[in-house]
DNA sequence: CTTGAAGCTGTAGTTGCTACAAGGTTTATA
DNA sequence: TATAAACCTTGTAGCAACTACAGCTTCAAG
C-alpha cells in the first residue's frame, strides 16, 4: 500500500540520517517532525522530505544546537521568504556559547596535564592529583565552582 | 545540643562548599557522602571532615569528573597506603576525553565562524547557515554524526 | 503460510542535580 | 517567654535528550 513517496520505513529512515528509530519516535513526540502517514498496519511511513527534514535536525545536533535552536531554525527555513537575521542571531549566540565553553575547557585540560604529570605514581597519601583536586589553593584555573557543564 | 565539632547546619556547609542543601542531599542519597548525625529536632549536622569532603567532590565535579569516577577517587582518597595507579589511571582517562572533547568543540567553532561569517544577511532562502547546517557536503568538519555531546 | 525481523505503544531509566509543597525546628528579637 | 522569620525536613516531580525495555502486532521473503 505504498503511496509513491511515502515508501520509507522508520528503520530506514533512521538509518540515513544517522539515528535510531527511537529517536525518530521521540522528534515526532515533540513535534520536531510532523505525524508521518501510516500503512494500513499502523507503521510509518516516510518519504524523502522527511529524510531531510531530520538529516537537519540530526546535523543541527551534531553542531550543538539545542532541540529549542533547532526547533527555530527548522520554522525559519520553512520561511524561505523571511530575513535571516534571527538565523544568524542563534547561530552568533551559539558560537559565542562554544567560545566560552571551549576556554574553560582548555584550562580543565591544562589543570589535568598537570596532574597527571605530577604524580610520582607513589601512595595514595601523597597524590598530587588527590592533592590538587582537594585544594584549590594549588589550581592554575582561577574560576572555582562556576558550575560542572557535563564534560562526561 | 551541639555536640562538638558536630555543629555546621547542611546550609552552612552547602555555602562553604558552594553548593545548595539540595545536593548536600543527593551526595548523601546516592551515597557520596554518609548519613549526617541528626539534632533531636531530626536536623542534619556536620564537622569539618564533611566540608572538606564536600569541598573535594564539588571540585572534582568542577573539573568534570563524573560521580561515579568521583566515588572511585574518594574511596582511594580514603585509604592512603594505597598505590595510586588507578588514580592516575582514572585522570588520564579522564584528560583523554578532555582532549577530544576539546578537538570536536575546536573544529565546531570554526565551522560556525565561517557560517555566521558567510551569513550575508538576506533571506532565509539564501542563508549560508542554513545551508551548511542542511548539507553536509558544505562542511569543513570530517566526521558527521558522531553523537552530539550535549554541547548546552 | 510460515517465520523472523522489524515495528507498535507505553513506560521507566539515564545524569546530576533543581524546584517545589506542606509541614516541622531553630534562633533571634521583643 | 512568646512569636516570627529563617531555616530545616521528606517526598515527589521536573529538566535535556534521548535510550531501553516489555509485550504485542505487522511486514516481507521464501
Amino acid at each position: 500500500m505504498s503511496i509513491r513517496g511515502q515508501s520509507i520505513s522508520i528503520g530506514e529512515l533512521a538509518r540515513r540520517a544517522g539515528c535510531k528509530p527511537e529517536t525518530v519516535r521521540y522528534y515526532e513526540r515533540i513535534g520536531l517532525l510532523r505525524d508521518a502517514s501510516r500503512t494500513d498496519g499502523g507503521q510509518r511511513r516516510y518519504g524523502d522530505d522527511t529524510v531531510r527534514r531530520l538529516s537537519f535536525i540530526r546535523h543541527a545536533r551534531d553542531f550543538g544546537f539545542s532541540v529549542g535552536s533547532v526547533r527555530e531554525l527548522l520554522a525559519m527555513s520553512d520561511q524561505p521568504d523571511m530575513s535571516c537575521q534571527e538565523v544568524d542571531a542563534i547561530a552568533t549566540h551559539h558560537l559565542k556559547k562554544v567560545e566560552s565553553r571551549l576556554q574553560r575547557l582548555s584550562a580543565l585540560r591544562e589543570e589535568l596535564q598537570r596532574m597527571v604529570s605530577q604524580c610520582a605514581g607513589g601512595k595514595v597519601e601523597s597524590c598530587r592529583i588527590i592533592e590538587v583536586i582537594s585544594d584549590h589553593q594549588l589550581c592554575i584555573t582561577e574560576n572555582p565552582h562556576e558550575g560542572a557543564q557535563d564534560l562526561g
